[in-house]
DNA sequence: AATAACTGCGTCATGCTTGTATCAGTTAGT
DNA sequence: ACTAACTGATACAAGCATGACGCAGTTATT
């Protein structure tokens, strides 16, 4: 008894429409959460009823999308080397690496559901060595995830033209956002401030 | 041409109505801003007819809710002194009113309208002013009302036994969230950490 | 080329929310 | 005590989102 009773062969174009919506709904429901699958499949190009054959129910899409979510943020805790770099360097680097990946999803979804207890605790982690180096006061890494990602969040939502970004000393805009964070969430923290004297910048 | 046309008197208990449902209404969609009429009815003890009697439609219902918290904002702003009081003292005291107001409508609500240009600018002023003395390095005041705003959300959602509250040498709870939040923000906002040295506490 | 999978479109049923209306009973104000 | 206002209960009519079908046409896979 495998999985291939009904001898289903799935398509390749029907993945694709998968993934489609996917990316619609992210987009969409970044904007409004209570969004229609009917607005959701228009922004995909696709028909209503195709999304109910991919997706059993729209409490199935969320849970999908969620997933999607977790994975890219695990991945994103990985590639960054949460566990292993300089804590100074991984937060930087995670900074980059969430803003590259448009993980803009805005939290306007409570797609909080994506901040699995996996990725919570590999943030955690980040904190917990932050602590241990002295980079920051707080204590109870949980804090400092909280307040990062709180941070995370009115920087991404920051205006480009905003002076607070104009005054960082960084090249890029995007460069400009991490920088902000990263110092922002340090002070917050109580950390020694490093200010401009951040030795990376990839 | 005034506004007696119709000889309506409004009765006292109508309007005691009135506000057992704006009561009820911020808690419930405090928890679930897509909550029904009828929920909101429940949590008032009175019937949905009755809303709809004192409301004339959902929207209605929401703008005089955020009419009512933009007030209490308001209130709390002018009672804190942030146009006069020194800026450290006016941070501390506004933190303090919005704490005991309860005004932990916790933004689940897209109450962002409660935050109108008035209030907006009112915080706006107390950042400028902190920044003029010199307590916080960040320019722009718009930046330092996002930054406090945000934390005062987790600073609100903190659980009572977090151990980020328990190390405050503050007596009371809600003292050490006060102090938990205003020093945060300082920090965040690049500020020379008067650390345990605030010499207020009413 | 043949088969099975996929899609678009239209239809239908269902449930929930909003908003209106009516009516009998209760309560406040003079 | 009289009147007008208020309330609860109930019914009713949209409107909308969800979800399930079926069917004809298209596309991928072998």
């Amino acid at each position: 008894m495998g999985e291939k009773s009904p001898p289903r062969r799935i398509r390749a174009d029907a993945e694709r429409s998968t993934a489609r919506i996917l990316e619609a709904a992210e987009t969409v429901l970044a904007a409004d959460a209570t969004a229609s699958l009917e607005q959701i499949a228009d922004a995909a190009g696709l028909a209503r009823a195709t999304v109910h054959r991919r997706f059993a129910s729209r409490a199935a899409l969320l849970d999908a999308l969620a997933e999607r979510l977790s994975q890219r943020y695990l991945g994103g805790l990985a590639e960054a080397r949460v566990k292993t770099a300089p804590p100074l360097i991984a937060l930087h680097r995670v900074t980059e690496i969430v803003f590259d990946l448009k993980l803009c999803h805005r939290f306007a979804i409570q797609l909080t559901a994506a901040l699995t207890p996996e990725v919570l605790d590999g943030l955690d982690l980040l904190f917990a060595r932050l602590r241990d180096t002295e980079a920051i006061t707080a204590v109870d890494p949980a804090w400092g995830r909280k307040v990062y990602l709180a941070l995370l969040h009115e920087v991404q939502e920051l205006p480009a033209d905003s002076p607070t970004l104009a005054s960082s000393a960084a090249a890029d805009e995007t460069e400009a956002r991490i920088d902000l964070l990263v110092r922002t969430t340090l002070g917050a923290l109580g950390g020694g401030l490093p200010a401009t004297a951040l030795p990376l910048t990839s």
